[in-house]
DNA sequence: GTCTATAGTACGATAGAC
DNA sequence: GTCTATCGTACTATAGAC
């Protein structure tokens, strides 16, 4: 793997572990046995990191997109997007939403950009998910899939935070009703 | 207001705007007309100042709890408690559990304990709030009161970041869909 | 008891070596 | 094209002035 490469994934690690603004240059360089200023080389600012691992992550979720739609079950989709998040909890890691919120005044405006872009696809991908599957009669819901959306994905988001200040098994229970809620008939 | 007093509440609104590891003695010193540190007489260490800011959390969200609690109504009790996130979102704020969650691995293990308490006492008010709403049948929702709370505070906590990105509208969409949620009859 | 001068360290970034 | 030596700045924290 390329220096550029393993700059971005150690980068991304360190971003969802630590936060943005707690891990430096050198604690990229430092494990990558090298000095600092090498990681300058291959991303100029913090702000060209920050943007490079947001576009590295959306990219990871359009795959992630396009493999989970060509499952028939929506049921499954769903399943798959929460134990997306569920990897994360385990490993004690937030989400790239999540962790860019603490720290998104320090960022520039190309960058607030990409968080917004990631923000909207995420959304966006589960409003369809939402929509389709309640149409096919999987899911059922009050309100637009818009809103469902946007109440799912802050569950998800706000899941990791819990699961490292009070522990996985939150997660866990949190994540099996969010499911269950969404499969379970309601009337109109 | 005590100098003490006034880099406490400054303290707390860079905490919830730009993260904790962002914002610095000098940011604080300059806002107070003191040199940066003055800040240390008070605090000595900044460990020592998220203690002491998320300690302050703590009690004001028990005068919360206390006036809260005394209303009959149940559905009121929670649009209250939905109020004081809306405040954040129009302020451009995070919670102090979110805005913490990214930050996490800065803080010693007393600021640990703190932050754990925070999030333990929000989800055991909003457990009974759940619970005895819904044995007085205000509210109505599938599984435990526990899970339910979770539910509730991960869409709290997590819409203030999308308010951040995406604005305050869905922030609106979100809290008022929760609240249809919890009051709408499902079978079971 | 309250605050300031100053130290010591760690940071991001530029200029230049190979 | 890739990396290193070095600079200037900004940080938290200590020691000491008033």
């Amino acid at each position: 793997m390329s220096t550029h490469d393993l700059i971005l994934q150690l980068g991304q690690e360190l971003f969802r572990t630590k936060g943005f603004n707690a891990f430096s240059y050198y604690d990229l360089a430092e494990a990558l046995k090298v000095r600092p200023s090498a990681i300058h080389y291959h991303f100029p600012t913090k702000d060209d990191l920050a943007h490079a691992i947001i576009e590295q992550e959306r990219k990871t979720f359009h795959a992630f997109t396009e493999k989970t739609d060509r499952l028939t079950d929506y049921r499954l989709r769903m399943r798959r997007f929460i134990q997306s998040f569920a990897v994360h909890a385990e490993a004690h890691q937030l989400c790239l939403v999540g962790a860019s919120g603490a720290d998104y005044d320090s960022f520039g405006g190309a960058v607030h950009e990409q968080i917004r872009h990631m923000a909207t696809e995420i959304i966006t991908w589960l409003e369809s998910t939402l929509k389709e599957g309640r149409a096919a009669g999987t899911f059922a819901f009050q309100g637009s899939a818009h809103t469902r959306a946007l109440l799912v994905v802050t569950n998800m988001a706000a899941s990791l935070h819990l699961a490292r200040i009070l522990g996985t098994q939150e997660f866990k229970r949190l994540s099996q009703q969010l499911l269950t809620d969404l499969t379970t008939r309601t009337p109109s």
